[in-house]
DNA sequence: TGGTGCTACCTTGTGACGCATGGAACCCCG
DNA sequence: CGGGGTTCCATGCGTCACAAGGTAGCACCA
């Protein structure tokens, strides 16, 4: 067991996330589940217990809507769409990000060196 | 006052702020009030309130030794270096980091698309 | 009818960690 | 002796990813 390791990429995931989530609906809306799906497919998101927590955040602080849909096999889904607000918060964090990760990036050693 | 723009970054800084420690360490021995100021000027580090906690857990899991030397100037110096698994783990989150960004970038719209 | 399994929603509790705050000690200068 | 810079440290808070667990609808099969 190598906790240290194991829970690396769990903290950079922080305050990334929602972002994450905010640009997959910039095109089009979502529904939880379908997300989970989704972003787990690129390691984004592991679990329904970080998402929906995620998307509650998100609605309360205005940056998504949503509206219920029946679905074809299963349980109503809440489909969730991007508010302009939350459209401009995607904007800010885009820029954030790429200060950030360009301020990493310089400290960091590259992938090739040795030392 | 703008809490959830204002903290974005601080979430960004979780997990790699050890890491970019290490980094700075690869290279030359350094003591923590240095640090501060020096990671402060890149705007990864805030306070000393972070960097303190983050060193004891650094040196607690054995990435970093410390020695004590005497300030021309102030109450002595406690200089932390590297140690072979602290030069392992470093390596080991340079790959983690860059799937990482990959992903987020991946996700992002990139900062010249207006959608 | 009852069982199994998938979909889809949600809540609660835990742990990690950045940071604010505040304290203590050492030093120099006036 | 007092003030300010240096340098160490500890305590408590808030945020958030995640695990664990709970409910309900639908489908299929025996």
């Amino acid at each position: 067991m190598e906790p240290r390791v194991a829970r690396v990429v769990t903290q950079l995931r922080r305050g990334t996330l929602e972002y994450c989530v905010l640009a997959v609906l910039r095109h089009e809306q979502r529904y939880a589940f379908d997300l989970v799906q989704d972003l787990g497919r690129t390691g984004l998101v592991t679990s329904e217990g970080t998402i929906y927590p995620l998307l509650s955040r998100l609605r309360r602080d205005g940056l998504v809507e949503s509206t219920w849909e029946e679905s074809p096999s299963g349980p109503p889904r809440r489909y969730y769409q991007l508010t302009a607000d939350g459209r401009a918060a995607l904007t800010a964090f885009v820029q954030e990000w790429t200060t950030f990760r360009s301020s990493v990036d310089a400290v960091l050693p590259d992938l090739e060196d040795r030392g």
